[in-house]
DNA sequence: TGCAGAATTTTTTTT
DNA sequence: AAATTCTGCA
């Protein structure tokens, strides 16, 4: 089956991009690649997208259709944008393209084969916060607190989150969840305890199947499977992705090297491109010596190199690459800048307090702004925790500079966007046991132990009754005994959702937010929120955004696979130039390291730099050994996103345990001193505020 | 017993 | 700020 490609140009006119002009030398030989294996290091502002594009671009040059690309990035905004710089290049050439992160690839081909894998293709997609409330309602019901009584057991047992995060790593790196256990969670193991959570993990896994939910690790997981059970399946998919291109290599996890691998197993044509000083997310199971050993698992895989940096100034690289010197597993490997010298260093800056860090921040911003003339969206605040930001955040808003938060509670995790979402969600899938809770929760009386007694009713008389969903939905929901005070909000909701389930889908998901809203959301809305109004707001947004989807499936698992860098970008911008359409949306950025990964600025500051808080004392503590490497290159990935100016603060109070002392992180110590300069703020000028 | 609101504690990173 | 635990009330 496997094919052979010779990649010659389609057009006797020759091609339309003049590669070997408009890429170095290095970035040509990897472009152009022949078919087959291929691995590419590209270190930190390469120009790794740009090879990517052109790799992408040089195959549809090359005679190769679309519809036989694959294209695996870390979020979906990462896969448009690739797509419409190859459209850029080639226009009209990249439709029936597969692009998209590893999860909504899965959930693509998952959803046309679902009943290969047990579920119905209106199975639900469930988010951290339907999954902690799963885990929490085993754990009562499993009476675990009990069993461990019984078998002598004192201490206290894993939070959800806990168990969630166990769960979630077994399964991404393929690992049973006793040995994650003893690796990463040593104080919970012992036996009666690795027993218990394993039965949690059992009910967890069929309960999730009962209601015909997937959790997000279950969409690659289920994925793999399917395709590794069902030869015809494969094979097909196979064949499709003749070319597969993978963005981040450096953190893919066990389950998609699994799924890269099944994909190419037939042809073996991949290109993976990473950096591996900047891995950075190991604790959802990546493992970057996959990137290390990729020319030993994949044997005749050609490796380029792409080290000239275009982005940061040599004093900023100088730093950059200092540092990640330190960490002993590694490629070695040295940026050489392309760009010349502005004749300033990096600054330190040393800080009383979180506020005082505020302080300089602020000011220093409205110099660049006022007296350097930069624009606002050319400055980024990046941070290790979202908390961080907190202080700054305040100091902004009084000061009123437009700034923007890549948050830690996205648009689409609010309360009250996830409530209309859930009455959504179980019209969809009616056995979408934590949408009902949701929902029922919104009634008046009506709490977790309540919910679950009518989930138990409803289920109880669905099942009695053939098909997806009971002929008599209205009449059957209106039987379950809810209490007295909540029967007039139970009729009005019962009504609203009859209509949807009634038009067998003909009802767009823009109309059925407005009839949850009107029939009965509103008002809830002003009985339970002193901020009703900026919430319905929040709905009408909401009610926008949905326009342009027909399919309330499609509508559910793209809100599920949204990114953060995707959802607030898609409602952020939106919103700011609807609210203030005569301004331009310069605005300074907020950020985590994490989400800033790919990303550049002029000017960056790195605040919050104590030690304990980055590095953070809670990552060495779970991650071991390799955690302080893993931090480093976080911090290295920090560094690396400044162009111009890089500032480095740390406020030696911290704000966690009451104002205690805090050291500067020993990162700051990690490269010559003399590569920075220690700016003197005086506490008179910045301490108070 | 179970709900709702108050008090308390605790913040890693995200598809 | 948000999640969890505590407390009073029906």
């Amino acid at each position: 089956m496997a094919r052979e490609y010779q990649l010659r140009p389609k057009n006797t006119d020759g091609p339309k991009i003049d590669f070997k002009a408009e890429l170095n030398p290095q970035q040509y030989a990897a472009v152009t690649s022949p078919p087959g294996k291929a691995l590419v290091i590209a270190g930190a502002g390469s120009g790794k997208t740009r090879t990517l594009t052109y790799r992408v671009a040089y195959l549809l040059e090359n005679d190769i259709s679309p519809g036989n690309i694959l294209l695996l990035t870390f979020t979906n905004k990462a896969a448009n944008e690739m797509k419409q710089r190859v459209e850029k290049l080639l226009p009209g050439c990249t439709t029936g393209l597969w692009g998209g992160t590893f999860h909504s690839i899965c959930n693509r081909i998952l959803r046309r084969h679902a009943d290969l894998r047990g579920f119905s293709r209106s199975y639900t997609i469930l988010d951290s916060d339907d999954q902690k409330s799963l885990i929490g309602k085993i754990i009562k019901e499993a009476k675990i607190d009990q069993w461990l009584e019984e078998q002598g057991f004192r201490g206290k047992f894993p939070k959800p989150q806990v168990i969630l995060s166990m769960l979630s790593l077994a399964a991404n790196t393929d690992v049973p969840v006793d040995v994650i256990i003893s690796e990463h969670h040593s104080h919970f193991d012992t036996e009666p305890m690795v027993e218990a959570i394993q039965r949690i993990g059992k009910l967890y896994h069929s309960r999730k199947r009962e209601a015909n939910s997937v959790d997000f690790d279950d969409l690659m997981t289920e994925c793999r499977d399917l395709l590794l059970e069902n030869d015809s399946v494969r094979k097909m998919y196979q064949h499709q992705f003749q070319f597969v291109l993978v963005d981040e290599f450096q953190d893919t996890n066990t389950v998609q090297s699994q799924l890269i691998d099944v994909f190419t197993g037939e042809h073996g044509n991949i290109m993976v491109v990473g950096d591996d000083a900047q891995s950075i997310y190991s604790w959802r199971g990546a493992d970057f010596e996959s990137i290390l050993s990729f020319p030993k698992t994949h044997k005749d895989a050609r490796v380029f190199k792409i080290e000239t940096n275009y982005r940061s100034v040599p004093e900023i690289l100088a730093i950059a690459n200092q540092v990640i010197e330190k960490n002993k597993r590694q490629f070695r490997k040295e940026l050489a800048a392309d760009r010349e010298s502005l004749g300033l260093l990096p600054a330190r800056v040393e800080l009383d307090n979180p506020r005082a860090q505020a302080s300089f921040i602020t000011q220093r911003v409205r110099e660049l702004n006022d007296v350097e003339g930069l624009d606002l969206k050319d400055i980024a605040i990046l941070y290790r925790s979202h908390f961080h930001s907190m202080e700054l955040q305040q100091q902004l808003v009084r000061e009123g500079i437009p700034h923007q938060v890549v948050s830690g509670v996205r648009f689409f995790e609010q309360a009250h966007i996830k409530d209309i979402l859930a009455c959504l969600r179980f019209a969809h899938n009616t056995h979408d046991e934590s949408a009902f809770d949701r929902m029922v929760g919104l009634l008046p009386g009506i709490g977790p132990v309540s919910a679950n007694k009518l989930f138990a009713s409803w289920k109880a008389s669905a099942a009695g009754q053939s098909g997806e969903t009971p002929a008599n939905f209205s009449k059957t929901l209106l039987n379950l005994k809810v209490p007295p005070k909540a029967l007039s909000d139970w009729k009005q909701l019962a009504y609203v959702l009859d209509e949807f389930v009634d038009a067998k889908g003909a009802v767009a998901p823009q109309s059925m937010i407005t009839s949850v809203l009107e029939g009965f959301y509103r008002e809830y809305a002003y009985a339970n929120f002193d901020n009703a109004d900026a919430r319905i707001q929040d709905i009408d947004r909401f009610v926008d955004f949905a326009e342009e989807f027909e399919s309330l499936e499609h509508f559910l698992s793209d809100l599920s696979l949204l990114s953060s860098a995707d959802g607030t970008n898609a409602s952020t911008d939106d919103e700011k130039q609807k609210a203030k359409s005569d301004n331009d949306e310069d605005a300074i950025l907020l950020s985590t390291v994490h989400q800033a990964k790919g990303l550049e600025w002029k000017v960056v500051f790195l605040i919050g730099l104590t030690e304990g808080a980055f590095p953070n004392y809670r990552a060495i503590e779970e991650g071991g050994v390799d955690a302080l490497e893993e931090e480093r290159r976080l911090f290295y990935v920090a560094i690396t996103r400044a162009e111009d100016q890089l500032y480095l603060t740390f406020p030696q109070i911290s704000p966690r345990g009451g104002g205690s002392f805090e050291d500067p992180s020993s990162f700051l110590a990690d490269f010559d001193s003399r590569l920075a300069e220690d700016w003197n703020v005086s506490s008179s000028k910045w301490g108070d505020y």
